[in-house]
Parts: C-alpha cells; structure tokens; sequence
DNA sequence: TCAAGAAAACGAATGGTTCTAATTTTGTGG
DNA sequence: CCACAAAATTAGAACCATTCGTTTTCTTGA
C-alpha cells in the first residue's frame, strides 16, 4: 500500500541516489518553500515538519542534497551560507548590502557559464557567478526618511 | 629634508585620511608585491618587512585600507578572504576549483556595475561581480596525467 | 614639545562549519 | 519475512577565520 500520497519529494530523491529519510524530505521542501534561507532557518523549517533534528544533519542532507544537484548553495562575501531550490537555470543574484536580503537574477543566457572571461589565463571555466550588488527596494527607502 | 626617498606609500596612505604606521605601510607593499594573498601570508610578509605584528592589527589594517579604497577585498566561496592591490578598475576573477588560485579577468566595460540585471527587483545595483569557476592550467595537466 | 586620539598589542571569545566515532535506519537479497 | 551491508544520524569536540574589549604605544597637529 504505497499509494495513499503523492510521493513526489521521495521519489526525486532516490532518482538522485540518495536514501529516503524524513530529514530529507522535509529539509528539501523547507528549502524550496524558503527564500535562500541559512542553515538555522532551515534546521528549523525542518524541526516544524518532523519533530528534532540535529544541527549537524541538516548540514550532512544539505551537503548531500547539494552534492546530488537538488539544492544549490550560495555563499555572498561575509555572510553565511544559503540555500536555494532553483538548480539547473543557472540564474544568478542580487544582494542588499544593507540586509543581505537576496532575489533572484534570471540569466539571459541560461546555460552555463553564461559569460566569457576576456582573458582565462589558461584555465578551462565552467560557471560564471555573478552577484549584484546594490541596495533593496526597503532598505533604501528607509535610508531616504 | 625629506627628498632622500620615494614616500609614495606613506602619501597615499596620509591622502586616504590614515595614519601612516610601519605596518601599515608594509601591509600595503605587501599586498601590492603578492597576489591575492591570505591574511595569514600577509601577516608574514609584513613581518618579514618590520618584525613583529600581531594578526589582529593585520586584520584591523586591511580593514583600514579596504574601507579607505586602497585595498580590495575578494571572497571565494568556502575560502578564506584574499586581499588585492588592484582597485578602482572593476575587474573580475578567475578561480581554480582545485587549488583555488586566482587571477584577474579585466572588465570589457570598466565601470560598475558593468552587467546589467534582467529584473532588478526595484534594488539600487551597484556593482556586477563576477566569479569565473574553473580548472587551472596546473590542475588540469596534473588531473589528466 | 605636548596632549588628543588613533592604532597596535594582548588575550580571549564567538560563530559557522567540519570531523570523528558510535549508533540507528534504510534498501536489498536470501 | 529476516538479516546484512551501506548509508544516515547523532553527539561532541575541534577547527578556522574573524572579532571584541582593554591596555599600551605611537602618530599627528597644535
């Protein structure tokens, strides 16, 4: 009897060769439910759906998850890791130096590396990350007041 | 008499409305002579010019000359910040994903943000910074061997 | 030269993240 | 259905880069 609910969440993530756990299910749709949360917001998105969970296996799934292409990790200058939902766009990022909160930047190009370095020293590049950086619509108008 | 010397160091610290501290002059010249060091390579390197300092006044300087403009500072995803003599120009890097080297990529444009968003959700954008992600030449040859 | 204030030193703490080793759970083959 | 091996989870400690509070030293402008 396996057909009671949907089990999308479980099935993407055995497609993606990882085992079933409840952490698991959970953590990924705290996370695509979530906007770029950090590690505490998620662990404790996670805790709301399945009761306790460590600390230390939420970074073990995230690092997993992230690992199998499920999850995408962004880390801007000075701030925490975050996490994100969205894979496989390669979109980018705009970021508030003010509250460091974070939107999304659709690509124009959408497969990566969606620019081409002037010079690549020789290296063979295949992502071009970009952050911008400026000021959100709240924290500026509550710099002008 | 002060023509005996070449006080550019010291006069550009002075313009940038700072103090003018052996370490700090060192701190620059380091940082100008090396590439994209860690704090932990700056430190020695200042040692190496005046002695002794002790890493929180590296930390405490590079603060200093970043905020003053003289310094720019760049983040790698899960790595220690580094620290570049280069700035005013906008440019970008390129980093090794093996052995996290990295080398500049001039900007085409110059002026930042020299990208433009797609939608910049109603942020005041004003910087686009570019990470290229890659393999070194070294890297590469020692992979494939 | 002198006093004001900034910078450096010193010592310790903090926060995010990772490691180790032991235990529990999961998927699978018998 | 049961047992086994692999993988996941746990707890705790450790690690690293960075920061903080305080005292001492030094630069600077009067």
């Amino acid at each position: 009897m396996t057909a009671s609910r949907p089990p999308t969440t479980a099935e993407e993530l055995r497609g993606a060769g990882l085992r079933v756990t409840a952490a698991r299910v959970a953590l990924l749709e705290t996370v695509r439910a979530g906007d770029h949360l950090g590690v505490e917001a998620i662990a404790s998105g996670v805790r709301d759906r399945v009761g306790h969970v460590s600390l230390q296996a939420v970074y073990e799934a995230l690092h997993a998850l992230t690992a199998a292409g499920l999850l995408r990790r962004i880390e801007p200058a000075g701030s925490p890791a975050r996490f994100e939902g969205r894979v496989g766009d390669n979109h980018h990022h705009v970021i508030c130096r003010s509250c460091g909160a974070v939107a999304d930047v659709d690509c124009a190009r959408g497969d990566a590396p969606c620019l081409t370095a002037s010079d690549d020293h020789g290296f063979s590049i295949d992502e071009a990350e970009v952050i911008y950086w400026g000021v959100c619509p709240g924290c500026s108008t509550r710099r002008s007041t």
